[in-house]
DNA sequence: ACCGTTGTTCGACAATCGTCGAACATCCCC
DNA sequence: GGGGATGTTCGACGATTGTCGAACAACGGT
């Protein structure tokens, strides 16, 4: 099964910006944006897995992440490439900014 | 009494990206990108004038917006300086955007 | 063939959000 | 000072969202 990902020029900007609007969002993309790939359980944010997992599809369909499967594991990495290159700026100004909580 | 204009620094990253993550409000901020300062009223799309104080309201305490007023008025501008300064590229990456309704 | 690990999906629930009309508040002008 | 114009505030409403536990699915090792 395709885990739908889609064309990130075919999303709203709207939803890009929704996606990352979000604590856990915006925690799970800070990590992918240091550590190339990541397993799907390697996220600790307080939240049960199927939170995780719904954040994570959030991501995805938003044309945030990729998602490839590896035997039981999911790993996950960001689509900082096309990001940048449709959103020049948008991903480093949103990752700099401290954590403000 | 003054409008509630939070310092820009000291709103969460996330309620920044939230009050951007809205098309009527996106319409509002790239209205404001290019005309320097606008009555709340020469707004017009699509929503009754309670919707539009309301999302005026979101922009203004996420710290994206200053209103002054004058008589009856009220003019909005964009607070593009503090924006850039503080979020390098957010706005131009948003803004230049195409509209993909 | 089982069992444990890893994720996803399915209701369900509370909280938040976008929207509206109606009521209210200010100001300006005749 | 009465009336009209411009905005804000107040419920109310439906829709969406974040969260969870429980059930399910798929894979790997022993």
């Amino acid at each position: 099964m395709e885990p739908h990902e889609p064309d990130l020029a075919a999303v709203p900007v709207t939803a890009v910006l929704a996606a990352l609007a979000d604590d856990v969002r915006l925690q799970i993309v800070r990590a992918l944006a240091e550590g190339g790939e990541r397993a799907c359980g390697t996220f600790e944010f307080g939240v049960s897995k199927a939170t995780r997992s719904h954040h994570l599809k959030v991501l995805r369909e938003a044309g945030l992440t990729r998602t490839r499967a590896a035997g039981t594991s999911r790993y996950v990495r960001l689509r900082r490439d096309e990001l940048d290159h449709l959103y020049p700026g948008l991903l480093d100004a949103v990752l700099t900014q401290p954590n403000r909580s």
